[in-house]
DNA sequence: ATCCTACGATGGACGAAATCCAAGTCAATA
DNA sequence: TATTGACTTGGATTTCGTCCATCGTAGGAT
């Protein structure tokens, strides 16, 4: 994630310290925050961070292709730093818990041409349900 | 779907007007409204059925199983009448239009038991993205 | 080192989607 | 047909996210 804030600087962002933090918060592996999660932990470091500049971020973060948008259900999007490889989510009906996964083989090759109905097809998302240990006990 | 009516009374559901119309506006194949769309065409119907109502209703058929949730992203929920044959969707970038699809083989399948982490996995939901015939012109 | 200025940050208003709630209504059973 | 608890209503509320006018500052220019 060191490497993050020098692409993005070679990218010509103008590096100020919300977007430091922003990007900061946002590392590791199994990370799956939503953009209130980012702004709290941003505000422990950096108390006066705006609702706005957070949402700003991430949706730079994301179009720069650098963080995944995470659609898990009809709640808020959460954000997976882990973008640069390609991976699918196993999220637990329950509890909500989130993991990064990887199926064997492109989940794209599954779709005959005869199913894309004359679209250019460029991306498949893949969202594993089940119970996780936890909650498969109670 | 005239099936529909009959298996929901026959797990106990009080049949109202609106209930009955809720469901037959959810008739058909590749139909995927939005719950604001679904109130729309009840209302032409019946003036004065309500949007809790709607929702209240759409959210019983989802958890009977009878309609399928469609999170497309950042854009309102749709819904899926088109159940209880399992498919997968896919969807316009741009515009936002949806197709039902069919993939060759279970996607379930996909995912190895090392990737699995001890959850039992019972679904997987696949979005292929992509532009539409109409938007790929633009 | 200091100055400039365009890019970024701020926060409060705004908007869409969905849920909640107390009060009124009615479908199904006896 | 009388009863009753499940269902409906509509307006308030919550949640999530965007917009906008104004202010601040990073980083190149001098």
């Amino acid at each position: 994630m060191s490497d993050l804030l020098g692409r993005l600087r070679g990218r010509g962002w103008r590096m100020t310290v919300q977007r430091r933090v922003v990007a900061e918060v946002l590392d590791g592996e199994h990370v799956h925050l939503t953009a209130d999660e980012v702004l709290a932990r941003a505000a422990v470091r950096l108390p006066e961070i705006s609702r706005a500049t957070v949402y700003n971020t991430l949706g730079e973060l994301v179009s720069l292709g650098e963080v995944m948008e995470v659609a898990t259900d009809g709640r808020a999007k959460r954000y997976d730093p882990n973008a640069r490889r390609p991976h699918q989510h196993l999220v637990c009906s329950t509890c909500g818990a989130i993991r990064d996964v990887h199926p064997d083989g492109d989940p794209l090759a599954a779709l005959p041409a005869s199913e894309r109905y004359g679209f250019t097809v460029s991306a498949a998302e893949v969202t594993y349900r089940g119970l996780c240990p936890d909650c498969a006990h109670a």
